[in-house]
This record gives structure tokens, sequence and C-alpha cells, in this order.
DNA sequence: CGCCGTCTGGATAGAACGTTCTACAGTAAG
DNA sequence: CTTACTGTAGAACGTTCTATCCAGACGGCG
């Protein structure tokens, strides 16, 4: 029925990929407008809250998409300790092909507005837990002890984070690739003694 | 010999901390100058680069510096395990007790330049190869096997930066303990089979 | 046709930004 | 006393920021 993305969705698109490379405060409302092909007036018309409901926006709506795709790719094979292999595989793939740009959507957001902007903040901070309880979901299909599967979500979650940081700064994949190690490592641990 | 802090330094260190808690360019120099009790013309003075050339210092700075900090409390045992744990504990409750606040003083700028400012990205890629060097000899001294050792540092680094974003934004302590359960655990693996 | 809500285009405001510039205080050397 | 140097103080510049405001274009409908 949509033949053409609408306003609304161009400028979420395109602010999103500049909060995603830049965060939140270097991130101008004109540069945005700009890159959606919008305007400065429909920024407003469609968000009356600014920049910081376009942000929360962004926020919960990225959070959960990005992980269905790292969950779509946790689910392509039976075999998990196979499957994480795949998705970090491809977490490095991806940063490599982008240049070290596109990494995790909200990552450098959280850490800007964690001590200035409540908002952004409790938003952040839910998508987060969110992912916890997904990946926390994930492993218990293997890990019956659920404090166990819920440790192993947060390292899942810390390690691709972690290496998105590190693998953005040195524009080099090794990181990424240590970090499908550890967690392979990890969940091999868990799974041992079963 | 030096009876008070010189300007340079108050500016050096009211930037390093605004620097670390709210990022690069949400960070004003004349907030800094107000911080440090400073004024404009004296930022300048000290450094003709201006806003760069002041965080480029911090980061080059700051960054060996926290290393030293955490490889005291990775060196207070002999013990690696127990040490690790060590670590971990006392890096949740600085967290804790600054309210979250003072996490890593270098992740938050090196998320916002790594796209933007080939200057500072360089300044913290620098600043983390040297860190998992470090962080690899460490580890060397129980895994011989220097790819293994070398991995494990990864994991550390990656597992601490991730457990500051998730705790940060969560206000909360339990990342921070998933992470220390997490490398330790990758630790231990490492040392079974010796 | 005229009407009306939706959306666009852009001017404008007022504040804050980084940077540059000049003036000046204090001190040590000649 | 003069000269030179280091550091302080802050005004001023041009740019960019978020946000507000309004005139007008568009499309469905009576």
């Amino acid at each position: 029925m949509v033949t053409q993305p609408d306003t609304r969705t161009k400028i979420r698109d395109a602010a999103a990929v500049l909060f995603r490379r830049h965060g939140y405060p270097a991130t101008g409302l004109k540069r945005i407008a700009a890159e959606a092909g919008a305007t400065f007036g429909s920024i407003y018309h469609f968000f009356p809250g600014g920049k910081q409901q376009l942000a929360e926006d962004i926020i919960r709506g990225s959070g959960p998409e990005y992980m269905r795709t790292v969950l779509a790719l946790l689910d392509s094979t039976p075999d998990p300790l196979q499957s994480l292999d795949i998705a970090f595989r491809a977490a490095a793939d991806n940063l490599a092909a982008t240049g070290y740009a596109d990494a995790c959507p909200i990552a450098t957001m959280a850490l800007e507005v964690a001590s200035s902007n409540e908002v952004l903040r409790l938003a952040t901070a839910q998508v987060f837990a969110e992912w916890v309880d997904e990946a926390t979901t994930w492993f218990g299909r293997w890990v019956p002890d659920r404090e166990a599967a819920r440790t192993l979500a947060h390292a899942l979650i810390m390690l691709l984070e972690g290496a998105f940081l590190l693998s953005r700064a040195a524009r080099d994949r090794e990181p990424m690739e240590a970090a499908g190690r550890s967690i392979r490592e990890l969940t091999r641990a868990a799974l041992g003694p079963a």
C-alpha cells in the first residue's frame, strides 16, 4: 500500500543512522532534515517533543528491531554453538562492510545520556533489560538453571557491546572474533556438565 | 613541591570528568572553564589546539592511568581468580558509589568520535590496544598459549566495557557482577587443562 | 466549487558553541 | 626603569544549535 516512505519514516530512519554513528548531542536537527530530504517544520510536526522525543522513539524502536535481527541469526541452526558463531561472524562482517560505522543502534546514546537525561536513560535501560530477558530465554533452551542462563545472556550482550567499542575504535574485526570465541567457550562450559 | 594544582592541571581534571560523564560534543569549553575555576583564555593558552587537543591529551593520559589502577587491583593477590573477583567487585563498588557516573574514562568519547574524528579515534584505538597488550601479559603469567591469553585479555576488557554500559544505563550493579563471574569462568577454563 | 485538516517550506528567534583577539597583571632579567 | 615573558581575563565573531511560528500547498469531501 505504501509506495514510498512517508516523511515521518524518512526522518526516523535518517535520525537513527546519525544517532547511531555520531551520538545524540553531535547530531543536529538540521542535518537530520537534510539527510531525510525533509524540512525543519516537518520534524516538529511529527515529533512535537523535539529532539528528545525523536531520540526516544528511535531508541524504543531500533532496540527491539535490532534484537530481532540478532535472534534470527541465533536461530539459524539448531546447534547453539554454531548459531553463536554465525551471529558473531555476521556482526563482524556487517561492521567491516559499513566501514566500522554501524554497530549497536543505542550504545553511544546510552553512554551519553546516562548521567544527563533521565528520560532517554530510562528508555535505553528498558531496551537493554528486554535484550537480557530475551537472551536469557534463548540460553534457557539448553541451560536449565535460570541464573546461569541469565549470566550467559549478560555475557553475550556485554561481549557484543564491548566488541563493538573496540572494533569501531581500532577498525579491526579481531575484537569481535575474540568475543565470539569467548561466548562460545562460556556456553560450552555451561552445556558441558549437563 | 607543588602546593596547589596549577591551572593546566585543573583544566585537564575538570575536562576529564565532564568528557567521561557526558561525552565529547556535549561538553562545552565554557563549562570546563567554570568547573576548573579558570577562564576561557587559559584553556587556549595551555591547549592552543582547542577542544580537540584537550580531549586527545585526556584520552592519552587518562587511559593509561586507568589501566594502572586496574592492574594494581589485578595484582592484589597471587591467585588470578581471586584478583579478578576483587577487581570487578571494586569496579561495581566505584560505579555505585558515584551514582553510576564514573566508568571508563574514554568509552563514551571512543564511540562518539569513531566515525567523525580521525585524530581522536586513533588516540582511543591506541589506548585500547595498549590495554589489550598489558592484559595479555597479565594472563600470560598463567596461560602459556599467547593466543589464548590474548583472547582472555579481549574478553576482560570487552566484558568490563559492556558491563559499564549496561550498569550505567540500568543503574544496577548486576551486569558488572555477571561480567566478573564470566571472566572468572573463562579464566578457570583456560587454567583447567594445564 | 469551497472548506478544512494534514503536511510542507522556510524565516526567525535567542542561546550556546568553538575560536580568535586584545588588554592587562605579575615577575624576572638587563 | 625598561623590556620581555608567562599567564589571566573576558569581549567579540561567526556559526550552529533547538525551538517557534506562520503562510501556503495539497487532497479528500460536502
